[in-house]
DNA sequence: ATTGGTGCAAATCATTTGCACCAAC
DNA sequence: GTTGGTGCAAATGATTTGCACCAAT
């Protein structure tokens, strides 16, 4: 993965934060974990391994300043908490996810054919849209198959 | 408006539930709101205007039940709790929802042209989508304009 | 020294649950 | 009279906050 570190660090920088020792294993935490869609409590669980002594209030803290600077993005599969993934700068829209109904598993789509549906939509001149955010429900192949 | 208060009582029959005054209740709050997205608290809150008894663990019980009924559907805006709304029997796809970054203010649109997208999906065989969600973020013009 | 950041414990807030009681078939 | 449904208060669980302390400029 192409995950440019440096750039992070320069953009908290830019924005008057430090990359602090505990921040910055949160954001190891998450980049080692990319593609799980990790919760607070389990980054706090791997962050743990590494670094005992750090309170879950900071993971929170955290992820909300990683989330304000746009470094992860906030997911919500509606399983009782929220859930972080890394925000690659390369793809500025995002991936979607496909959920499955039966056994949770969240599979990650990168197809990204809404333009037409913005376009009807912005075409109204009612809304001017920036962002989208996707999710289809459904059952994945090891589910379908039972 | 088109609800069918007799077919939600069926449904609720059907599977051997009662409508109770208080179900009903909530279920006219709902509906004399269509269109507000009304959160649990303020469901209840509506309620107890014609029915001070109720208890917040009535709404909340009454609104699971109805959305394992499919008679709502939970929506998530992110603004910390659900909120609900009625589901139409017309529209088997529900519409989707233009939130405002800037007011919070939740517009519908009925536009439907996400089959492309599930067709590209479900054609590689690795999961068969039964539902969708999109929720597109940008500005409405009241705060465009500013 | 001042400022931002942290850890901890307590607070908060949405939601759920246990339980005694009520209502309908 | 049995069963589902309700109200209340207490429990839960995720997230936030107050505060004293620590670390870096």
């Amino acid at each position: 993965m192409d995950i440019n570190v440096d750039s992070i660090k320069e953009r908290l920088k830019e924005e008057g934060y430090k990359l602090t020792t505990q921040r910055r294993a949160i954001l190891d935490a998450i980049i080692e974990n990319s593609g799980s869609h990790l919760s607070p409590e389990e980054i706090y669980e791997v962050v743990k391994l590494k670094y005992p002594e750090i309170g879950l209030a900071t993971v929170y803290r955290t992820l909300q300043l990683f989330e304000q600077l746009d470094i992860v993005c906030k997911l919500n599969f509606d399983d009782g908490c929220n859930r972080y993934e890394l925000n690659s700068d390369s793809n500025d829209h995002h991936h979607h996810h496909l959920i499955c109904l039966n056994c949770g598993k969240v599979i990650e789509v990168k197809l990204d054919l809404l333009e037409n549906l913005e376009y009807e939509i912005e075409r109204e001149g009612k809304f001017k849209i920036v962002d989208h955010n996707v999710k289809f429900f459904g059952y994945c192949i090891e589910c379908r198959d039972k």
